[in-house]
DNA sequence: GTCAAATATCGTAATAATACGATATAAGGA
DNA sequence: TCCTTATATCGTATTATTACGATATTTGAC
């Protein structure tokens, strides 16, 4: 005997319509707040923009030089813009590429 | 001469109000679909729901073992589902999941 | 110019991710 | 049972990420 049950095999339920350079930007992004230490450090600016490298190393528990590289990372993936003021250096969200991120993901999930 | 200029520090353009487990699982998710590859093989699913492993295969230029893997790291982060059917495994996005990688994201971004 | 402060970068060690070939597993058919 | 098919897992090499201490760079104060 062959009992078969039927598996319907839904629509997709989501579209990712996107490709080239915006797909490569996306992923990036995706990839760079896919880490715990810098989807926290996002967090933190959230709470406390315009903060400078200093109280993000004072708030996390590991190395200034490692803070630096995170912060790096996030700024290139478009997440976080950084304006040097005197010695230090001030941090925010890039507004403009969240609304991107934000639109984009919107689009495609 | 002290040459100043105002900079206005913006209200933050998102909350990222999440903690606990369900960061976690974000960050999972972001770190899962943060990868070339596996970002072409969620498009893939899309376009080809229930498909068998076999066909990612076919249309990525990479070994089956190496897509098997990546195939693992998508279904432990909950963004697909695979049926087990005779000898092959079938695909298809997990909509509850992503449903909830909607939600989340819109929450917070 | 010299010094201190803040941050970025360098060099490097440790760990994790990625990829592959080979092999194991599980299901269906002869 | 034995063979084939499809996929997963193992072992391992290569590459990338993460972390650190040390050092370089940049700016402002004196």
């Amino acid at each position: 005997m062959t009992e078969e049950s039927i598996r319907v095999i839904p629509e997709a339920c989501c579209t990712l319509d996107i490709s080239g350079a915006e797909q490569e930007k996306l992923v990036t992004m995706f990839k760079a707040v896919g880490n715990p230490i810098r989807f926290e450090i996002m967090k933190f600016l959230v709470s406390r923009p315009g903060c400078i490298t200093g109280d993000i190393v004072e708030y996390l528990p590991i190395a200034q030089a490692t803070v630096s590289q995170h912060l790096k990372v996030l700024r290139q993936a478009g997440w976080i813009e950084g304006t040097v003021e005197g010695t230090a250096t001030s941090y925010c969200l890039h507004e403009e590429n969240i609304a991107w991120f934000r639109k984009r993901v919107n689009a495609i999930f």
